[in-house]
DNA sequence: TTAAAAATATTGCAAATGCAACACAACCGT
DNA sequence: ACGGTTGTGTTGCATTTGCAATATTTTTAA
């Protein structure tokens, strides 16, 4: 999801007019300052235009979870963010500058007399693909209805995906539980039964399906 | 998710010209045709120029389920579709024009020289992005433990949607049970219990949260 | 280096869930 | 009006799951 970034194919000396035919709120963040922007239901997003930060989720229990890093040119806020119900906190782990930009003004007119709109949009549209992607793995793995269905829903993916019966998971098995969306312990217990019924090895995070 | 066409804003007149800039697969299906594309892994999308149709999916079993309607403008396949992992059919239900395109030629240089090429990468952005929010709505549910809170969790949402707390199902129990990932009779249980312990009411597919 | 924090591993137990089966109602097309 | 299909409602039962608690290992940060 942050492979691609807004600015792709747009040349460093050209950055500069294009965000400012974006006519979008300005705002830079001194390192370690969090600003707290409701980014899910405003309707603009987040370009991150210098610097480096990470999006912290916030539960309703007020704990706190690095959602995601941001580098230069990645875009965060609305639809582009994961968690839509949970609040989100923007903070810089270096002195950041963040461009600001409502969703209009990204797609509109406004930004077409410049040369490389069109290739902001097309950059957009790769990274809403690679959400999609992404989604819609995850909702094939939560649309089962039993952990070891999940579970091997997920590392079928990742054989594909990786070309290999051989596997390594791409987070560790506290995350790889939200990720299914199941208690934790009750996963590494359907594991254990995983691998005592001989349909998987494991070894610390390299996990192998085994046929035959 | 299909509010919006590919080709909204784009003038009748212009339609057919702007199709032929995108140098796709022209193929005519006759009424009640079923043509098997394997659509979500190749790197082209369909898009219904005249006709009506419908995607059929076909799961492991042989069982069919029609997954959508398409009309006109509708684009579908790749990253549009809904069960990335099923295979797909399109059934025309009525004699239909279907164009496929290859991705790069979308988005790509090919249709830059047709003025509305942006206006269609616009409405392309628009499809992706209502596509995501209803994403993000399902995993907000799916990612509840509890067939409790999955129904809660839904219903929340369609209350805010609707701007009541009175709100109406947006399709059967049956398909509910399906939107959440659980079982039919399950949830009609906890429905069931719901209603007992009086935290809603409901009146067929209408259902009231009841706060106190 | 060391103390604190995070991740892994395991278990008992109560509660929730899936499954299978069945009855009945509503709807549809002929 | 009919029979067939689809949706709703319900139940018993075996199994799965979440929850809480606790121990151990690994990682992180001061």
């Amino acid at each position: 999801m942050k492979t691609t970034s807004l600015f792709k194919n747009v040349p460093e000396s050209d950055i500069d007019n294009l965000i400012r035919t974006l006519q979008g709120r300005h705002i830079t963040f001194k390192k370690d300052m969090t600003i707290l922007s409701n980014l899910n239901n405003a309707n603009e997003v987040g370009i991150l235009v210098s610097g480096l930060a990470s999006i912290i989720r916030i539960d309703y229990n007020g704990n706190r979870t690095i959602v995601s890093d941001i580098k230069k040119g990645d875009i965060f806020g609305g639809c582009f963010s994961d968690y839509m119900n949970e609040e989100m906190s923007v903070i810089a782990d270096d002195e950041s500058e963040v461009l600001f930009v409502e969703y209009d003004k990204l797609l509109g007119s406004n930004g077409k007399n410049n040369i490389y709109h069109v290739t902001l949009i097309e950059n957009m549209i790769d990274i809403l693909m690679k959400k999609i992607n992404n989604y819609n793995k995850r909702i094939e793995v939560l649309n089962k209805r039993s952990i070891r269905d999940k579970l091997l829903e997920f590392f079928h993916m990742l054989e594909k995906e990786q070309s290999s019966s051989t596997i390594h998971l791409p987070f560790n098995y506290t995350v790889l539980a939200d990720y299914i969306a199941v208690d934790r312990s009750a996963m590494m217990r359907e594991i254990k039964n995983l691998k005592d019924e001989e349909i998987i090895k494991t070894d610390n995070r390299i996990i192998t399906i085994i046929y035959r």
